[in-house]
DNA sequence: AACACGATTTCG
DNA sequence: GAAATCGTGTTT
C-alpha cells in the first residue's frame, strides 16, 4: 500500500480549506538512524492573513514570519515562551501569509509537547514538506470527522479571537 | 541598548 | 494561580 505525500496543490489553497483536510492525515518524522515516527494529526488551527489579528503576519512581514509570505508547502517554526517550538505548515499562495498550527497528534497532545517528542526545532524553518527526507505528511485515506472550536491563547485578538478556526478530530 | 511579551506546559 | 525562559519586535 502506497501512501502518497501531500503535494503543493494540497497546501496551496486557503488555510480554511487546508486545515480540515489535515485532520486524520499522517505526519512522518524520519530520523538519521533510518527509523520513522508516524502519527495521525488530530488538531490544527488556522492563522489567516494580515487582517487576522491573531496571525503573526498581523503587523506585516518580519524576519520571523517571512516564510508565511511565500508559497504553501513549507514549514514555519518559532519559539514560544522561550521554551517550546511551534510547528506550522504554510498554506496558500505567495503574498497570502497563512499557516496551519499543528496542535496535536494521536500519540501526543499539545503543540509544545509534540515538537519536543519528535525533535523539531528552529533548524526545520523553511523545510520543503514535499521533498524533505526528515519531515512530511502522508494521505492514508483514513476517514476523519472533525469539529471546530475557538483558537487557544489569542484573547488579545479582538473580534478575531472568536473565529471557529480550530479543527479537532472527532464527532 | 533596553524592554515587554508570547499560537505553552507544568507544578503547587 | 503562577513560574519558567528567551527570541523577536518595538521603543529608547
Amino acid at each position: 500500500m502506497i501512501h502518497p505525500r501531500l503535494d503543493y496543490d494540497f497546501y496551496r489553497r486557503d488555510v480554511l480549506e487546508v486545515c480540515p483536510g489535515l485532520i486524520g492525515k499522517v505526519l512522518v518524522r524520519s530520523y538519521p538512524d533510518g527509523s520513522q515516527f508516524r502519527s495521525r494529526i488530530t488538531e490544527v488551527e488556522a492563522y489567516r492573513g494580515e487582517e487576522d489579528l491573531a496571525c503573526h503576519a498581523a503587523r506585516g512581514k518580519t524576519d520571523r514570519n517571512g516564510i508565511m509570505y511565500g508559497e504553501g508547502g513549507y514549514v514555519y517554526v518559532y519559539l514560544i515562551y522561550g521554551m517550546y517550538w511551534m510547528l506550522n505548515v504554510v498554506t496558500g499562495r505567495a503574498d497570502e501569509p497563512q499557516a496551519a498550527l499543528i496542535r496535536g497528534l494521536e500519540d501526543v497532545s499539545g503543540p509544545g509537547r509534540l515538537t519536543k517528542k519528535i525533535e523539531i526545532d528552529r533548524s526545520f524553518y523553511g523545510l520543503d514538506l514535499v521533498h524533505s527526507g526528515v519531515l512530511w505528511i502522508e494521505n492514508h485515506s483514513l476517514p476523519a470527522e472533525y469539529t471546530t472550536a475557538k483558537r487557544i491563547g489569542i484573547d488579545y485578538a479582538g473580534e478575531w479571537k472568536d473565529k471557529p478556526w480550530r479543527f479537532v478530530m472527532g464527532v
